[in-house]
DNA sequence: TTGTACGCGTTATCAT
DNA sequence: ATGATAACGCGTACAA
């Protein structure tokens, strides 16, 4: 079905090597030899063979992305889903293969290597989940496979390259805006990883660093289940309503999927968004804009932020750049896109 | 950094052979020299390189899933996701590496062939859409790759084996389901395709032909834009609230992501649903549950279609199965989903 | 058990 | 200048 080079060869009556030096402009074959081997190549449909371009090339031309095991949703994790849109494109854009798949990348002791990366048909690896481990990476490390983060998961800084949202600044910017409605009380549902905690103690600080936010209270909301869950909203729910109403944060930062079903935990408790507590997420899917009310939403470009990881790695692969931790980004733009989630805090 | 089976056999003190048999467990080869070659390649950390095993073998242990280019939200779209997810889950379980992209399947005009496919870097393919060209097909069978389709255009119908919800069926449940709450005037949102508007007129005649809806009024409502999209939600808001009150269907049909959108239309234009208009998804995601009010829905098994279709393909190429359009399935089971959208209808 | 050919494309060396 | 020959990379399988 598929030509060969050989097939071509013997069909115009030259060797292999012949062939394959007309196909791409080696100048030790004429010019007519060369259009006159072209032609047929065309004519047959020839496609040079994978396998054999990477026995000798050492490179696939295909790029893995794996995702954590514990990401709750998987695939349909529209936050991340977003995310891959962008390698995807980023991949076919330069002309690679995008393999995906998951594993457990945040617990080394279930962890199980990849047995496709361990037969080295991936050239690099992009990793993606709310937690991934130190000593998971050193393993694909070890084996000698690029990889490049995406999330800035505390425990690989320094080891390899992450390409994350800026979740501080974002999170600033989203109390900076809940102060001048008014709130004083914020409560800051964080994710379940060390990374998460760390989020909410630096905002909690640098909230009170800053003069405009300092009078605020912001608070720590304790997680519970995977990244991201929605079933989180149950959590949250307990967390929140089991609070006297003068102790109530007025305002509650989130991730989208966990507030989109928290919106719904509210309305069915007889409670009001935004008349009785104000919702942002930190994350904008398209989930924040058909969310009745629409959700304000911390938006960061999610698709660029896979693309960048994707032109970081191949960059990388194709000898542009080294790859170290100093090729980690997080300097992506965002902005608040103010919906309906939020209104004035009512007076206690 | 990856040991080749020469290493081991020059580390051993035996041919490439012995180490290959011994690896294999080929009865060949002595019990003592089988776990001594075993120990040394556990040592060395030895994976067989997945180029040269393709290179003889003919197969690459790994299958494509191509999107369609014209589906709205692309990775994003929760409906191909879930798919995804099935798909994913079989490959992973069989051993298979799942190779991912996008391109134009609904038009032979401008359709691409895939340049990794022409390479023969996946053993097989399945194509999902909402609409996939018979002509696109034809030329990934004619290149001599086998393809599995995801959904049931009429387009493709005989030529390779479809995996698909049974719409119809699922569209009678649903109107029986209106037709039980008093509802007489029901309105179709059928998906921009050919096979679409077929899907509608078939379920125009099969709800007239059942004694339990006979009575009903059945409508189609035309579609514009992609299939699934969020957008349509404006002119479906259009087509419905441009009809006088007493002609408007008092409940409606479509797919989730439209109907999602639509929800949020119907609110700020002053309706309400139920009260003013019952909804019904054919096709059930989180986005279905998470909605306020709850979407009532046809609920098929989404991962296990995805599963599915890779199940077909990969029996196939392990040899156990032709593959023929025979193979088709769509005999999912389904059940309806009954939340909070659908209410009994007001009186005119 | 071993030697060797094979599959496929690339590239360095050698011959006109 | 043009093109052929051969080796290489890696694992499989068959003849020796």
């Amino acid at each position: 079905m598929t030509a060969s080079i050989q097939q071509i060869a013997r069909k115009v009556g030259v060797s292999k090597a012949a062939v394959s030096m007309a196909l791409k402009g080696h100048p030790n074959i004429s010019e007519k030899r060369r259009t006159q081997i072209r032609k047929i190549a065309e004519e047959l449909g020839y496609h040079p063979n994978a396998a054999a371009l990477t026995l000798n090339t050492k490179r696939t031309g295909y790029i893995g992305f794996i995702l954590s095991d514990d990401m709750a949703g998987g695939w349909t994790n529209v936050y991340f889903s977003t995310i891959l849109q962008g390698v995807e494109a980023c991949c076919h854009g330069r002309g690679y293969g995008l393999h995906i798949s998951r594993y457990n990348l945040s617990n080394i002791d279930t962890f199980v290597f990849p047995e496709k990366v361990g037969q080295r048909s991936v050239d690099g690896l992009i990793l993606a989940g709310g937690r991934i481990e130190a000593a998971v990476v050193n393993r694909f490390r070890e084996f000698g496979t690029p990889c490049v983060a995406i999330g800035d998961t505390m425990e690989i800084a320094g080891i390899i390259p992450s390409v994350a949202q800026d979740v501080e600044g974002g999170l600033l910017k989203a109390v900076d805006y809940a102060a001048g409605l008014g709130h004083v009380r914020i409560g800051f549902r964080y994710e379940p990883t060390p990374r998460g905690r760390e989020v909410a103690e630096t905002l909690i600080r640098r909230a009170k660093a800053n003069p405009a936010t300092a009078h605020c209270q912001v608070s720590a909301i304790d997680p519970e289940g995977l990244w991201g869950d929605y079933y989180a909203a149950d959590q949250l729910m307990k967390a929140w309503g089991g609070l006297p109403k003068d102790k109530r944060p007025t305002l509650i930062i989130g991730n989208d999927q966990t507030l989109l079903a928290f919106l719904k935990k509210l309305r069915s408790a007889g409670f009001n968004c935004p008349q009785d507590v104000s919702l942002i997420s930190v994350g904008d899917t398209f989930l924040c804009e058909f969310a009745d009310p629409g959700l304000t939403a911390v938006k960061y470009d999610l698709e660029m932020i896979g693309r960048t990881a994707g032109d970081i790695l191949i960059d990388h692969l194709e000898g542009k750049k080294p790859l170290s931790p100093a090729s980690s980004r997080k300097d992506f733009a965002f902005e608040l896109a103010v919906r309906d989630s939020c209104g004035v805090p009512k007076r206690d």
